[in-house]
RNA sequence: GGGUGAUUAGCUCAGUGGUAGAGCGCUUCGUUCACAUCGAAGAUGUCAGCGGUUCAAAUCCGUUAUCACCCACCA
């Protein structure tokens, strides 16, 4: 057998995985040979997705930490699958329709799913595939999707994940965890979807202020005053109008109120009075009242701020507390041109167009002339130009007076101009249609996620308190968080947590199981002394009225309710009036399985058999879950609940999840809320948040920016293992990570040196095993001290990377093997194994060398599994696969105190030795005698031992006993001392100063040593072993500083 | 506005009380039979500033400066 020169990561990469796949290498259980589990839940990329460096990073890390357990024998699972990522997934095909100019609300949405499903099994397996090329071990056979089994999922998209949703919300539902309301959201005008508050993102745009006046009503008038800071009057003038500042003028026709301070003494006299909105037709324009209210701020803008509480979330709030209407103008239909085709830019809402009902709630009586009609149907920034040039044509615009010279005459002349202040100011954009936020008054459904966050807050703080004390046990049921800063985070998050708006008005998503009926509870208190509304008078007087509500009632309810489903059907928001709303939350598959489940509520209440051969209209929420709801479910989900699964009880709850600090809030929070109210469980003992991955200057990686370094390239490049053992090594907690390509060229040269050691090995037959096949668990009985010594720091090596892995330290483990193989095996132990490979020795010491590689592969194997099983496989016949080797365990008690020191001695002496040849510019060809001037018992010993190899490895020509002779360099070790004669080529200046500023540097050492000692109170205070060992250090500095005195004097004698 | 973190060699970063390290880069030398994707040797730091605690501080505390990120409602 001949190795090649280096490692063919490419060619030998694919062969490997697929071999492993083969070989069942990473099924569930695969090599446990002991009862404990470890699980980690794949954080599901999004099914369109492709691997990103987060994703290489993130991978790796969890792949590290699966290979490690199971060559450690757990019984191991590491569960993969994909997110089918609502809004992104659906962009994605819309985005291929606009191609063919086509529209989702051109087909049906059974067909528009049906696209998507397509497109998910067109390029679902683009990640798995680069998942499989970084190396991950996945249980691929347990591949999961959170949309599987979903109604309309085409064959082969079987699963139950679908039916866990649906479970848990209907679950929730019924606890009264979840709920339906009207509230402000954030409402997406790209997507026509409300978002929760965390796909928002605010970004600092280039703002605009309008001032604009509020006549008071009936023409009243006040006196105004404004003063300094120091009371002074600075202005005083009477006014027949209140002045308001603005950002957004288009909303002004909402505008319930008009708010001050209520400190604010500038407006005291006209508090309670009522104003004019200065928008429309004279004799249409509403009057709001001017009220008072902590909120405003009376030094910035005009000190009083109008109150539309249906499009801005601090109005809202207002107007909550104050009771003021909060008027809807906008629609959430984008505005089209008169062409019919929609703006270009994505941010257009139309001024609502409806009159009346529906779209103006809450405020029915005002509605008809809220919006007049040359508003109507605008784009909400076309209409804000508009009121704008409305208010300043009228003069209600706030003016002040701006110098200006005329450019002919040069004539100085003061113009009134409008008062616009420009200021940046933080505006809500949505994180993925990336345009403006318009806050809506809708009804959206709500997880009142105050009632399920206390366990999720509580688990935690467990979790962190055990960290703290180190009684941290994995199965008591808490979690911790590490690093613990993001604990921080998670608690101040949760502390302040909203209710969640889980429902999204898209296409792609789990449908939200509720239908909708007539609410006959409503019947029931006119029965009693409710006083009937419009439409329950309608109903009435058409029925029977009598003891007993009647057929004709329900075919009367019936007719009304089917007349609500068609503007329900042709107007997606339409807000279902009160008598229309979910009276069951049901399991149910179908419109049918509704209409029985209906059926049998009004069987119970109060109609008799004969009405079950009506058809009852019942109607489907349109509105898919948010993505999150269902990756909040993924532990569980991915395990088969709600059947009680073996998975299930083997595996839940999993161990460690591995994720970016970018989605605790998103992701982490939510499993941890959800698993806990769903079966009462912590879904993981610790969530392990890492770095996130950014270029060379610090940014983070993004597309628009063009600094994105794709994994799969360098992987092209590198190889997968040094893309692995760079990330790993650089995984310190919680920073960023810098990622550059040197650094990566720097770790494949790394495997490149591993390679070459085993080639040298082989070349030297240290491979031929005496025991083949026993997979080097055996460690070799080794005599020689060489042997021993490389024994002992295997040990140490091994020690170290379980305890780093351990702790989560993954850069510890990558620094302490690159340490260990590089700057041990290969630069020492290579070096001082070369004499030994013939003679006495020769056994022991090819058995010591093979199986010390063997354990570099091993210790190495789950950072960098390519190159280490494919060295595994060519250097001997093993029973298991490296993937399956078992992971070893022994400890101090193969370190040989003695053998450590002796080698240690060894090596300073032979760095010394070079040392002071390469500043003499000896050339490196020549071969030196060398004279021993002083030497103690032990240093005898060491040397006679090891005297081959040091004059190999310091290029030396025989060694003899004496004195220094003329014109020779000193070398000073720990019990002894060298010379190197030198007579002819030494430069004896040159080796003065070499002397000297070794020297010097060691009386500096000195003098710190002896201030200490010196010191009563370090020898006091300071622990015995630090004392000693400062005594011990003093004394060897002390005796070098001697010896190299010693030599300088010499010089001095001859020169 | 609130919070969190960072500031260490030319660069990127480790280092949680005992007197500072790694990789890359740089300089000099080297084709000794594992490896030039290599080897040998070398240079470079008031550990951001100031103050405090301590026998001892890069490390703990306070403060200042600069930077970064997260959260947030200034119309």
């Amino acid at each position: 057998m001949a190795m090649e020169k280096t490692f063919n990561a490419a060619e030998a990469e694919t062969r490997l995985y697929a071999q492993w796949e083969k070989s069942g290498a990473f099924r569930a259980g695969a090599n446990a040979s002991r009862d404990e589990t470890f699980c980690i839940m794949i954080p599901p990329p999004n099914v369109t997705g492709s691997l990103h460096m987060g994703h290489a990073f993130n991978n790796t890390l969890q792949d590290i930490l699966t290979r490690w357990h199971r060559m450690r024998g757990f019984d191991t699972l590491w569960q993969p699958g994909q997110d089918h990522a609502g809004i992104a997934t659906q962009m994605v095909v819309e985005r291929e329709l606009a191609k063919t100019n086509r529209r989702r609300t051109d087909m049906s949405r059974d067909d528009f799913t049906a696209l998507v499903w397509e497109q998910k099994q067109k390029s679902g397996n683009t990640i798995i595939d680069q998942l499989k090329r970084l190396g991950a071990s996945c249980d691929w056979s347990r591949n999961a999707f959170t949309m599987s089994g979903a109604p309309n999922a085409p064959a082969g998209e079987e699963g139950n994940f679908h039916d866990a949703v649906i479970k848990v919300f209907v679950d929730m539902y019924n606890k009264g965890l979840i709920y339906r309301g009207k509230r402000l959201v954030n409402w997406d005008p790209h997507f026509e979807t409300a978002i929760s508050d965390l796909e928002v993102e605010q970004i600092e745009v280039q703002g605009q202020m309008w001032h604009f006046k509020y006549p008071l009503a009936g023409g009243e008038t006040y006196e105004y005053v404004e003063k300094d800071e120091d009371g002074n009057v600075i202005l005083r003038e009477t006014r027949d109008y209140i002045s308001i500042a603005t950002t957004r003028p288009e909303t002004m026709l909402g505008d319930g109120a008009v708010a001050v301070h209520p400190s604010d003494e500038r407006y005291a006299p006209i508090v309670g009075k009522l104003c004019e909105i200065p928008v429309g037709p004279k004799e249409h324009r509403r009057l709001i009242p001017i009220i008072t209210d902590e909120y405003p701020d009376p030094t910035f803008g005009s000190g009083a701020v109008k109150i539309t509480g249906a499009h801005d979330f601090n109005d809202y709030a207002v107007a909550k507390r104050g009771n003021i209407p909060c008027y809807r103008l906008m629609d959430t239909k984008a505005a089209m041109r008169s062409d019919g085709a929609p703006y270009a830019e994505a941010a257009t809402i139309a001024m609502a167009v409806a009159k009346g009902e529906g779209t103006l709630t809450e405020a029915e009586t005002d509605a008809i002339n809220l919006v007049p009609d040359d508003l109507r149907g605008l784009d909400r920034y076309q209409a804000r130009k508009r009121v704008i040039d409305q208010i300043t044509s009228e003069g209600l615009a706030v003016t002040i007076l701006h110098k200006s010279i005329d450019k002919e005459t040069g004539a100085e002349h003061l113009e009134r101009i409008p008062l616009v202040e420009q200021n940046k100011m933080m505006q809500p954009h949505g994180d993925r249609s990336k345009v403006v936020i318009e806050p809506m008054l809708t009804d959206q459904w709500f997880v009142d996620t105050a009632k399920i966050v206390e366990p999720a807050l509580q688990a935690v703080r467990d979790g962190m308190a055990a960290q703290e004390d180190g009684t941290f046990d994995p199965d008591a049921g808490y979690t911790r968080i590490l690093p613990e800063r993001d604990a921080k985070t998670y608690f101040h998050w949760l502390e302040n947590i909203e209710p969640w708006c889980i429902s999204r008005q898209l296409w792609w998503g789990h449908q939200i199981p509720v239908w909708y009926g007539f609410n006959f509870e409503y019947l029931k208190d006119i029965d009693g002394n409710g006083s009937p509304t419009a439409l329950q008078a309608e109903v009435l007087e058409s029925a029977d009225i009598g003891s007993s509500i009647t057929v004709g009632t329900v075919r009367k309810c019936a007719a009304t309710c089917a007349e609500a489903i068609v503007k329900f059907e042709n107007e997606e928001t339409f807000q279902f009036p009160s008598w229309f709303r979910p009276i069951k939350v049901t399991e149910v598959k179908d419109r049918a399985e509704a209409e029985e489940a209906f059926l049998q509520g009004l069987r119970a209440y109060r109609f008799s058999k004969s009405t079950q051969d009506l058809v009852y209209p019942v109607w489907r929420d349109p509105d898919v879950l948010d993505t999150w709801f269902s990756s909040g479910l993924w532990p569980i989900g991915t395990l088969g609940w709600p059947e009680k699964t073996d998975e299930l009880k083997k595996y839940f709850p999993t161990d460690v999840l591995v994720t970016g600090f970018d989605i605790i809030f998103f992701w982490v929070a939510r499993m941890m809320m959800m698993q806990l109210a769903v079966v009462d469980q912590v879904p993981f003992h610790t969530v392990y948040v890492h770095a996130l991955v950014r270029d060379e200057k610090g940014k983070k990686m993004s597309k628009s920016l063009g600094n994105v370094l794709d994994p799969l390239d360098l992987i092209d490049e590198y190889g997968a293992d040094a893309v692995r053992f760079t990330l790993t090594a650089m995984a310190a907690m919680g920073r960023d990570l810098k990622l550059s390509k040197d650094r990566i060229a720097g770790y494949r040269n790394f495997t490149t040196k591993l390679w070459n050691a085993t080639r040298f090995a082989e070349m030297n037959n240290a491979l031929c095993r005496d025991a083949v096949g026993t997979d080097a668990i055996r460690v070799p009985d080794a005599k020689h001290t060489v042997n021993r010594w490389i024994i002992g720091e295997t040990a140490r090596a091994r020690i170290a990377v379980d305890e780093a892995l351990g702790q989560f330290r993954f850069n510890d483990a990558a620094n302490t093997l690159y340490a260990f193989v590089w700057g041990k095996v290969c630069d020492w132990y290579v070096e001082f194994s070369k004499p030994l490979m013939d003679g006495d020795h020769a056994a022991e010491t090819r058995a010591t060398m093979a199986w010390v590689l063997d354990q570099c592969y091993i210790l190495m194997h789950p950072i960098m599994p390519f190159i280490t099983e494919e060295l595994w496989a060519l250097t001997g016949d093993r029973a298991k696969m490296l993937v399956h080797a078992d992971w070893p365990e022994y400890g101090a008690e193969l370190i040989d105190e003695a053998a450590d020191r002796e080698m240690n001695w060894v090596i300073t002496l032979i760095s010394d030795i070079r040392s002071a040849r390469a500043e003499m510019h000896v050339p490196a060809g020549l071969k030196l005698p060398i004279v021993m001037t002083a030497m103690d018992e032990k240093g005898r010993a060491a040397l006679a031992n090891n005297i081959e190899l040091i004059q190999r490895l310091a290029r030396l020509d025989g060694m003899t006993e004496g004195t220094a002779p003329k014109g020779s360099i000193t070398v000073a070790v720990e019990g002894g001392a060298f010379a190197i004669p030198l007579e002819g080529v030494i430069d004896i200046a040159e080796e003065k100063a070499r002397l000297s500023k070794a020297l010097e540097k060691l009386e500096k050492d000195m003098g710190g040593l002896k201030g200490r000692l010196n010191n009563p109170k370090f020898v006091e205070s300071a622990p015995e072993e630090i004392v000693e060992e400062t005594r011990e250090k003093l004394a060897l500095a002390e005796e070098e500083a001697a010896k190299l005195k010693a030599a300088l004097k010499r010089l001095a004698d001859i020169g």
